[in-house]
DNA sequence: AATTTGATATACCGATCTGTATACTATAAC
DNA sequence: GTTATAGTATACAGATCGGTATATCAAATT
């Protein structure tokens, strides 16, 4: 008869959700340094003694809500290369317009890994580690892109393209201008096309 | 015998160097958001007086910070290539070289306008606008080295190393790696071996 | 010598920042 | 019904923020 056949153990804090969902929406927009914690309560209609319950400092939540965005970003991103082929060797095409896609978004506002990692610079910090994390992860991605497309030294091509590509995104943010992904398309297209084997 | 032959405007203003130079420091390892103007007032040995005659607010001097920090690193990029290399066809590689050792400098702490347009996100500020300038300068120092070198289409090759050259820079910054670098180097060769007329 | 100029020191303003303390409330478990 | 639990509201602390006001001072101009 009980609804939830887990017993104990909820782990449900939606507060918590809230919390980084708010916070999350606000650095995007406004960045890390620009957003104080009374503007993410007041997004988030939280009581401030919530969020310390919750998170020790502003640092421990900026740092969970760069873990959501790591993990909303690589999900929508797997989603979409699959959802535009399911040949291996235009994967890696497809990722390059999947972020050129994501560059789009109307709040777009630089990559939000990159912007973190600008605004703490100590390479220990956690934000700041929490962002290499993140660019580790995306490499780890893109390399299994050109492993399964059979490509030579995919190491190698999958670097080649996530410096193309956050490039491109550097200079979307910077310029405003588009014309780098499309560059970094034709060059990925070009890349490939030399490392068949 | 007057022993400055233009007779008014002397133009030194030397406290407004060492606040400018202060200020750029600080801002490069510390982020803008980061360090108040009391910190530079005190760095600098300078009044708080004197900053707010020089400048009309902090955002004024940030941008008077980054057009110094633009003319110091293109006048170093322009002298450090002509130093390595004296053929044309060889210029667009020795910028790759020259932007890595740039970053090794102990206190890189990532592309300074990067940076910038990362704390100020909207694109109209004039502090994210002095940064797109900067990045539409170096493109066009790097175009023009495309051009010396003879090559077919030299935009596209000029938009495409510098898409490799800032994304190694992000690579550096997040994660601390040089390989970036290198593979944007090697990337640099064969893109100029393909585009040889 | 009188005056303008550029810089100084110091105090202060209101706002905002992160974080804490305290007391109250609703809900759910035992 | 009693008692934890989770959250709320409010106030406040201590610091720092960008920026201003005022009064003084030294040097250079006239």
């Amino acid at each position: 008869m009980s609804e939830n056949p887990t017993p104990r153990r909820q782990r449900a804090a939606p507060r918590r959700d809230q919390l980084v969902a708010s916070a999350l929406a606000l650095f995007v927009r406004e960045g890390f340094h620009g957003v104080g914690i009374d503007r993410i309560l007041a997004e988030a209609g939280v009581a401030k003694m919530t969020l310390y319950k919750h998170f020790r400092s502003k640092d421990e939540l900026i740092v969970a809500a760069l873990m959501r965005r790591d993990s909303d970003y690589r999900n929508w991103l797997m989603r979409e290369v699959d959802r535009q082929t399911d040949k291996p060797n235009e994967a890696l095409v497809a990722y390059v317009d999947a972020v050129r896609l994501w560059c789009r978004n109307p709040d777009f506002n630089g990559c939000t890994f990159i912007n973190a990692a600008a605004e703490f610079r100590t390479p220990d910090h956690p934000v700041h580690r929490a962002a290499a994390e993140h660019k580790q992860a995306v490499f780890a991605f893109v390399e299994n892109l050109a492993k399964d497309a059979g490509l030579v030294n995919p190491k190698r091509i999958a670097m080649q393209v996530r410096l193309l590509v956050d490039g491109a995104t550097v200079m979307k943010q910077t310029t405003g201008s588009e014309e780098g992904f499309l560059v970094a398309r034709d060059s990925v297209v070009k890349l490939i096309a030399a490392a068949r084997k």
